[in-house]
DNA sequence: TACTTTATTGCAAACGTTTGTTATGATAAT
DNA sequence: ATTATCATAACAAACGTTTGCAATAAAGTA
């Protein structure tokens, strides 16, 4: 790499000072238009670019958040990403996206790459691995800002913005006893998410509210396309199976739509499936599924508007908010 | 935020100089142990973590690539930044991701800004609307190795690493010919990228192979799973409508199948269809898809092991290489 | 003429590190 | 006793900026 134009090199091609340059550029009254004038042209032609790594020093700021992902390769992420750019490209922020790819350790490694990063804040959503929090406290040490987003636990000193999971999941099931379903299945997550416990919650609910005893051997701890695949043979070729599946996320439920194809089961009128996420492969299965959206986009952008109140506000000893993400059933003909 | 633990915080409460502490916490042999103890265990007390900021800029090497990726919310794109992830982090480098979401002016800023945070390296590939690349230059006159990846232009002194779109295509459409159709629609990208070019170029050669002419009345500027499902009506209705797709991303070819099977066209018997990416959809869709797996992950992986071998070379006059990524085709019920 | 303003610029410190050079004692060699 | 050697640690400069303050010279005022 070449050596990168500075302020120096055009302070000593004009015989000026390094303050003066500075100064120049940014038209400060001080400096005679004449001298700024020559500062500006020669800048140009040299194609001098602001260094932001000495700046950030300078000014003990970056101007640049962490975001810690899962996985970038989710759609869902993905979705959430974008809205989070949205919001901190209007307001002159950067983004360090890291991903744990659901490892522990990769986590806590990104995470202190992101504080040796001095970032201003962060924005984070732990891996499934993940049990101990303790490299979150360090964020919470320092004081810089963090904001945990879909996964989330809620005894930190932060804020929450996560999906409205019990009523997604409410209303999913709620859906599929009112289209007659009796015995539903709840493909789930790991429960020491909250997602997972919510979910859960809301699952229970609507059966209590259509009086239907829950029945625990009907929730299966399964969410990927795979593991679905697997269980859900036997438990499809069971005298008494589901008529109806709720499933943590999309690929989970087409998992089982393809298991009940392979079978010869109808769907949606043998077996009714509901997913969660709303995602592509929603609209693109067949049946097309029936699925909760989680919209991404919007919890990206609160959850960055949020980080971003914190980063100015700067008050110390605020109370940490929970935001909930309101979902909605997008009925198809899986159900 | 809070004031962050420095050296010379250390080194006040322990009444050394800034440089005994740094030395210290590198276990230089001219500190004595004692020394050398006393400010390791002070450091971790007081959580003590390396300011990167301050070290990049006495560097001048931030171990840093800026990644320029058109939309993150793509599968190709996402596999393609986890290869370039494990490499980075297997390498101690950060990457820096940020999205032209295909906008020109994105782009533009976007990648002043990394040039402005001083990045190491760039990999990128450019947005669909990106006809000027000036903001390329930069990078070249300051010798700061770029690799463009997927899209790719040859002008410029970069290295090159894409997908063989013309192997990918000639399979795609020679696997269609051997199952028998006669009038090959080509569901085509834009015809500036490399890409589309040479996709073409594959399409044409397959039909030459097999002896039919060449009919560009067959080929549509078409991408997207929305303006498939569009053209694609009066598209199949005709008389003289193809036997074969070959589309140039999955879900464009999806939503051929859509609008065909709403037509009552029978797939594979009436009509093939064969995408490219070989996405997740493929396995999903209905019939699943025939489509060209283009190894994003070990395009990311060779794209990032041929920007680290720049950087670390420093050789400032090195021809630029052009690699290309060996395709399959995965061949699935739509043909 | 002598003094005050004003316009313009330079100096130096600071952000947090690293590192070549120098300084301080103490110990060893002559 | 004098000098050389050694271990230990401090000093200072550097990376690229910004910015309060000091300096200079020209112009205005009395």
């Amino acid at each position: 790499m070449k050596h990168q134009v500075t302020i120096k090199d055009i302070a000593e091609k004009l015989g000026v000072s390094t303050s003066t340059v500075s100064r120049s550029l940014k038209d400060h009254p001080d400096i005679s238009v004449k001298t700024r004038n020559a500062v500006k042209e020669l800048a140009k032609l040299l194609g001098y670019k602001p260094n932001l790594i000495a700046l950030n020093l300078k000014n003990s700021s970056t101007n640049t958040i962490g975001l810690l992902v899962p996985e970038i390769d989710h759609h869902f992420f993905s979705t959430i990403i974008n809205g989070i750019e949205e919001v901190a490209y209007q307001n002159n922020f950067n983004v360090l996206i890291v991903q744990s790819n659901e490892s522990y350790l990769r986590e806590v490694l990104n995470t202190q790459a992101l504080l040796g990063n001095r970032v201003d804040g962060m924005l984070a959503s732990f891996s499934k691995e993940t049990k101990d929090f303790s490299h979150f406290q360090q964020l919470i040490d320092n004081e810089i800002p963090l904001v945990f987003y879909d996964r989330a636990i809620d005894k930190f000193h932060a804020d929450i913005v996560v999906v409205d999971d019990y009523s997604g999941a409410y209303d999913a099931v709620n859906h599929l006893l009112n289209r007659g379903c009796r015995r539903i299945a709840f493909y789930s997550a790991p429960q020491h998410l909250l997602l997972g416990k919510d979910r859960l919650q809301g699952y229970i609910n609507a059966l209590e509210h259509h009086n239907i005893v829950y029945d625990k051997n009907l929730v299966y701890s399964c969410d990927t396309f795979e593991s679905a695949v697997k269980i859900s043979t036997s438990i499809l070729k069971k005298v008494d199976r589901p008529d109806g599946v709720f499933a943590v996320n999309d690929l989970t439920a087409i998992g089982v739509m393809k298991t009940a194809k392979l079978l010869g089961i109808k769907i949606p009128e043998e077996l009714k499936v509901v997913g969660f996420e709303n995602s592509k492969s929603a609209g693109i299965c067949e049946p097309e599924l029936t699925s909760v959206d989680q919209f991404g986009y919007n919890l990206g952008k609160k959850a960055m508007s949020i980080l971003l109140s914190r980063i100015k506000n700067e008050s110390i000893n605020y109370v940490p908010i929970k935001h909930v993400i309101k979902t909605k059933l997008m009925v198809r003909a899986s159900s």
